[in-house]
DNA sequence: ATTCATAATTATTAATTCAATCTTCGTTTT
DNA sequence: AAAACGAAGATTGAATTAATAATTATGAAT
């Protein structure tokens, strides 16, 4: 028995389920390969029953496709599937921007301008800008105050990561995206949902085009 | 053991998150309420792995939630819950029927059109018009060509369903939404999205007032 | 030689068993 | 009398075992 059981933050099943995630990000279990369980429980040192709850939770997230009595498989996405799901995101961001300057407070404004104002500063370091990018899209869906739309928004962005054109931000994006960025947030300063909409849409669509 | 297996059609933790989904549906089982695991695979005649299989299905869905070391519990739902979630469907299906104005072929749209002539047809049987009105939707969703965005609004669908207030369509209803309908359907057969779009954004903000 | 059928092997699905933890109730002590 | 500690019962979580189905390989017959 491990010297501390230090104090299961969350279920085994949801530990497995992460770690399954990653490697299907990472390739090591490649789309359309089948899932073995004894070896993948060998592996991880546990029994097939966690990694058949964890599973099913992948299967309902759109990650992996289950076959009766054949299995689970790492789900295939086709250049379509990438444009489908851009598309949803798209939209659900563009409409949470929308919300946000309509309703947000001053002070939520100015924590994205922070985040904003870091994000210029970042240009030179590709990994960081990535991650401010990312947290900058992420509090706006945090202050849009809908929870189901942050779960549908990370579901998609997980099936966007199944595609093998997933670096949203890919080297000559950056100084583009950062330009879009300017545009959305001075629409947020100043209170114009439609403009920060349409902002939204166009910093999607060019990110479509350089990934596919 | 079963008299007769019957052909599994599907995986059986598959069938019982059905049998489940319609408890929780029907009230059966209440929101905020512990799912029983001991019980439920009793009344079940079936062993706990299933049926656990299955919870985490639900969980996943947003259906019930799971509590470390504590079970499965029906979510609860706010009325600020079906706001967003309408919201959202809003969204979802006047984007889509935005493309189906736009990219659906002629035949596509007659078939739409067959099924709004149905609904006309069934303004004095409230179950039917319900149904008709159904499938409408489904079928827009469906010509809309993205199965991201058709699983997204099923488990959005599904979530409505635990609130109470459920019905879309209550008794004075549905003379207005045959109105909406009408003006959605003169919208796709005049192949205008943004006049189609509108009008389904209206027919959601109006059944919404009449939800809540 | 090729095809069809049957048997054996392999892997999934489900039930049972085992272990750990949480809750509740009772007793004891302050 | 109230609070805290402890023990027992109950319930979740995980592993193991059993059985069910499918695929592949082998053998026989045409």
């Amino acid at each position: 028995m491990p010297a501390v059981t230090a104090l299961t933050p969350r279920a085994l099943y949801e530990e497995v389920a992460e770690q399954l995630r990653q490697r299907i990000f990472q390739r090591e279990l490649a789309p359309g390969s089948w899932i073995d369980e004894l070896k993948i429980a060998e592996e991880f040192g546990i029994s097939r029953t966690p990694l058949r709850e964890a599973l099913k939770v992948l299967a309902t997230e759109g990650l992996v496709t289950m076959k009766l009595r054949r299995g689970a498989y790492v789900t295939e996405t086709s250049d379509k599937d990438l444009r489908d799901v851009y598309h949803l995101l798209a939209l659900l961001e563009s409409d949470a921007v929308g919300v946000v300057a309509d309703k947000a407070s001053s002070a939520d404004i100015a924590s994205l301008q922070e985040l904003h104002d870091e994000l210029e500063q970042a240009t030179d370091e590709h990994e960081r800008f990535f991650a401010i990018n990312e947290r900058f899209h992420r509090r706006i869906l945090e202050l849009a105050d809908n929870r189901w739309r942050e779960q549908m928004v990370d579901d998609l962005r997980k099936v966007m990561k199944l595609n093998r054109h997933n670096s949203l931000f890919k080297r000559g994006r950056i100084q583009d995206s950062l330009l879009e960025h300017r545009a959305i947030m001075a629409a947020l300063a100043a209170r114009q949902p439609d403009v920060a909409m349409r902002a939204m849409r166009t910093h999607f669509a060019n990110g479509l085009v350089a990934a596919v």
